[in-house]
This record gives structure tokens, sequence and C-alpha cells, in this order.
DNA sequence: TCTGGGGTCCTGCCCCCT
DNA sequence: TCTGAGGGGGCAGGACCC
């Protein structure tokens, strides 16, 4: 998929089309994920720190990454790339190898062409989103064609070709070449994949030891046999977090990764794993990383005992400098069933002790002073609302107002939330701005990039009408509510106080105008 | 004001066991 | 009974990928 996330956000938000769109991390921390093609323009990457990215580009729309989205998207996508072959291997979520051959597709570049060209429609048609293929006679070669043909293309790779096609090309291009190889090759005056192929095997051996080398040689010689594999099982599942601010408490430095582990194993379960080898990261002030890792004797899914192994590897680090993140993971992962049944006979007992965290954690929340990690979205974490922290507005986030209807956050601050009220399916919307704690703003599950068909019946009209419902009417509303008077705010919501629709909608001020945009500019 | 989060694979070292 | 070689597991770090 060409630009993966920020083509979902452009397709989900019509005021973003044609415009710089980034999407990362939007702390002070965060870095670059998927910058749009017109962000590209003025050279922000991914990867890069969102801090330069803002320098480079000051006016993108910066927005945080709404993975249930991009999931829902490639599902559909890997749905599509399986009516192809049974042999699939996902890399990520916007990425596939498809062995066609395994698909029956004759082995012509006319076949694979004809078939390349109507998966692009059909996922542009599924999706909305445009997406690029490369087709060659091995993993490699394929990868390669598919950055080729990007964005929105098809590159094809014809037997035979190969040798001429790649030997200009910088080593990067080859898989496993990264900045550290690419500089080891440049020492020994090996720029192109033609030099690196000069270079001969026990040459790149000797530079890069035995497995990176050997394997070097053979991609550089367009030698890739590796297969297409399908379902590939995990081998280690771990969570992270920096924080905005280096943590240099102690003790909060101990309750983050008591927290963490208990993350990393609420993933554990979910993918019915248990593990053996229990691994802690710290990365220091300085960037420097180091890890610790303790295994068990037998694997485990057991928060207490994760928990208690991550404790005793903390003790062993010195954290007084400051530390900027820190991690919890577990390898060496087993089926579940091979969980200890003494740990299953404890289980209870640990349950009631998680519960019991849950609570205090509860109380602990109200003093968190800076140095939170990018805070979950409040209804993430757990069912119930946090009443002790105010509603957090992620910029990108789908939220609904039970006047205006569906929008997403453009971004918040100073007790304000301003949102744009369009869907995928609208013309460009405008910007309204409320209240952060507004009841008759909630957040909103994301809608889908394609409009649904529209539901079976004998009325076949749309859910939603053609044409902007009614910016004359939403004028209207702003010449009633640009100065309704601003209640008082009810700091107390005790029991039975919800979110529902049906508050007064006279508790939402429009002070924007439809034009000032004090928060984020408007791209 | 640089530098996320989720992974995989490889290497070197140490230690223990055979 | 002692010794040395080699294998394998555990551990730490690093490179790379999306």
């Amino acid at each position: 998929m060409d630009a993966f996330f920020a083509a979902a956000e452009q397709a989900a938000k019509p005021s973003l089309r044609g415009k710089p769109v980034i999407v990362g991390g939007l702390g002070p921390r965060g870095v670059v994920s998927t910058a749009s093609y017109e962000a590209r323009v003025f050279g922000v990457r991914s990867a890069m720190a969102m801090a330069q990215a803002r320098r480079l580009c000051p006016n993108a729309a910066y927005l945080a990454p709404r993975f249930a989205v991009y999931r829902q998207v490639s599902d559909t996508v890997m749905g599509l790339l399986s009516e192809l072959s049974p042999l699939v291997e996902p890399l990520s979520l916007d990425e596939a190898f498809v062995d066609l051959e395994a698909g029956g597709v004759p082995a012509s570049p006319e076949a694979a062409r004809a078939v390349g060209e109507r998966l692009r429609a059909d996922i542009a048609a599924a999706t909305g989103l445009t997406g690029s293929v490369g087709l060659a006679g091995s993993k490699m070669l394929a990868k390669i064609a598919s950055e080729q043909a990007k964005p929105d293309g098809l590159v094809l790779i014809e037997p035979g070709t190969e040798w001429e096609l790649l030997g200009p090309m910088s080593v990067r291009t080859l898989p496993g070449v990264g900045p550290a190889t690419a500089e080891a090759l440049r020492r020994a005056g090996i720029h192109t994949v033609a030099e690196t192929r000069e270079a001969g095997e026990e040459e790149l051996v000797r530079l890069l030891g035995k497995a990176h080398g050997a394997s070097l040689y053979a991609m550089a010689c367009g030698r890739d046999d590796r297969p297409v594999v399908a379902e590939r099982d995990a081998k280690s599942v771990s969570v992270e977090d920096t924080f905005d601010v280096d943590l240099t408490d102690r003790t909060r430095v101990q309750v983050e990764v008591a927290r963490l582990a208990d993350r990393c194993v609420r993933r554990l379960r979910e993918a019915g794993r248990s593990g053996r080898t229990v691994v802690l990261k710290v990365r220091r002030y300085d960037f420097s990383t180091l890890t610790r890792s303790e295994t068990l004797r037998g694997p485990t899914d057991d928060p207490a005992v994760v928990r208690e192994a991550a404790a005793r590897l903390l003790e062993g680090v010195d954290t007084t400098a400051g530390v900027r993140l820190l991690g919890v993971g577990v390898t060496g992962l087993a089926d579940y069933t091979q969980e200890d049944l003494f740990a299953q006979a404890a289980q209870a007992a640990h349950e009631a002790e998680e519960a019991q965290e849950r609570a205090q954690e509860v109380t602990e929340g109200a003093g968190e002073a800076g140095g939170a990690p990018q805070a979950l979205p409040a209804a993430l974490e757990e069912g119930g609302e946090d009443v002790s922290r105010p509603r957090r507005w992620l910029p990108g986030a789908d939220v609904r107002h039970a006047e205006y209807g569906a929008g997403w956050v453009q971004g918040s601050g100073v007790g304000r939330v301003t949102v744009r009220f369009e869907d995928p399916w609208s013309a460009p919307g405008r910007v309204r701005t409320f209240a952060v704690d507004d009841p008759a703003l909630e957040p909103a599950e994301p809608l889908p990039l394609v409009r649904p068909e529209p539901a079976a019946g004998p009325d076949e009209s749309p859910a939603i009408p053609d044409g902007s419902p009614g910016h004359d009417r939403d004028q209207a509303h702003d010449q009633h509510q640009a100065h309704a008077p601003d209640p008082g705010h009810d700091h107390g919501p005790g029991p039975g106080h919800d979110h529902g629709p049906g508050h007064d909608p006279g508790r939402a001020h429009d002070r924007d105008r439809g034009r000032a945009q004090p928060l984020t500019s408007s791209p």
C-alpha cells in the first residue's frame, strides 16, 4: 500500500486530500510513521523525529495513528491476496508476498501482469486506497520491483534481466543492508550491487560475518530462493514506552515496569501463548540501551511471575541518571497448554491481586505528573472511564457530536477541542470548537473508508444522502449558539453521569466561527 | 526539541555438560 | 580420575525491517 497510514487518513478525512499529512507519535519524542507524498516533497520521511518534521513542514496535518482502521483495511487487502493464492506471507499491515505459482497463475509475464493489474483495481475498489505491485521470480526482486512501482503502479522484472538491473543500484537496495552494513561496505570501496558481486563471497564474509556475508553475496547475484511462508508463529511478545520526560524516581520506574509487565502478559494471553524468558529493556537518558533477561524454569503467562522477574532484572540496573524508555518482553514462547498446573491453581489468587493493583493505580493516577507515556485513550485501558483525568482528545481521533454528527479531532488544548465535521464520503467539512468536557462530544468508532452498500430493501437511498447535508443549516445553528453562555462546570460526575446523547446542545460553544483555528493550523 | 514500537536474526562470550 | 574439545543454552548487544 502506498504511504499507507497517511493515505488512509486522507481517505477518511476529505479536507486532507491533496495536503501534506503526517502520521506518527505526537508527543515531544514522537517519530514519523508515515508521511503522505505531499509531505515527502518537504523532505519528511518515516522514522524522522516529529520535531524535525514540524520544522520541515509546519503546515502539515499531524495525526496520531488509528491502528483499528489500518487493520481493517489490511484485512480487506489480505483477503484479496488470499483469493490469488494459498501462499500469502504478510510482512506488516501494508505489505505481503504472494506466491502466484502456488495459486495456479501461469508462469508467464503476461499472466502475472494481468493478475497484478486486476489486484490493484480490486484493492482500489474495496478500500479506496492505492497499492503497488512488484512481480518477479523471487521475494527480493519482487520487493525491489514494488518499490520502483510506487506510488500506484506495477513493475515486472523479466527473468534474465535481473543481473543488469541490479548492477548499478546502491547496496542499500539489497534487503539486510542498513546504515551499518552500508558503511562497512563503503569503507571497503563497495557502493553498488555490481561492486558487491565483484568483491566475492569470501571478502563479504570477512567483512560482515558468515551468515550476513554469504546471504548478501547471493542477493547481489540475484539469487534468492527464500520461499513464501504463510502463517509464521510469533517468537516474542513485548511492550515498551518512551516517556515524555526522563524518569529519575526509582519508585516510579518500578511502577512503570510492573505496568509494562502486566500489559505484556495481557498481550501474551490474548495470543494464547506463554513464555519462558523475561526481558527488561532500559533506554537511558543518553539513548544508550541495555537489556537484561532471565530464563524461568518453564513457560508462564502469569502476570505476577513476569512482574517479579522484571522487578528482579531492574534491581541490577542503575537508573539514577534518568530513563527515557522502559520495555518488558517475553521470548521462548510456548503454547498456552504447556502452562504448568501450579500456576493455574494459583491463578485465582493472582487475579484478585491484579484487581487490587488496578484499584491502586486509579488512586495514584491523580497525582501523576509529567513524564507519562503517550497516554492511552482513557477508554482503552479498562472498561470504566477514569474520572480522575480529563478526557484526552488525540488529533485525528474519531468523535461524534450529539448535534453535528461524525467528525475528527483537529487539535486540542487550553481546555478546548477543535473538531472537523466530515466523513469519508462527504465534502470537506467545517471546524467547530468545544470545551474538552462537552458532554455532547464523544469518542466514536471509525467509519469505513468505502461507503457501505445500502441496506438491502426496496428503498435504495443510502443512509447519507448525496450532496453536502446542509452547511446552510449548520450556519443557522452557528447564529444561535455562537454566544451560548458557558454553563458552570460540574466536576463531580457522580453515579449515573453518562455521555449519552440528549444533553442540552446549548453547551456546545463555537468560538471559531469557522475560521480561526488557534490550536492546529488547518491544512 | 533529534531519535517510536513491534518484531526478527545474528554474533560473541561465558558456562556447563558430555 | 583428570583433562581438553566441542556443543548447546543463556545472555547481551547490535543490525535490520516496517
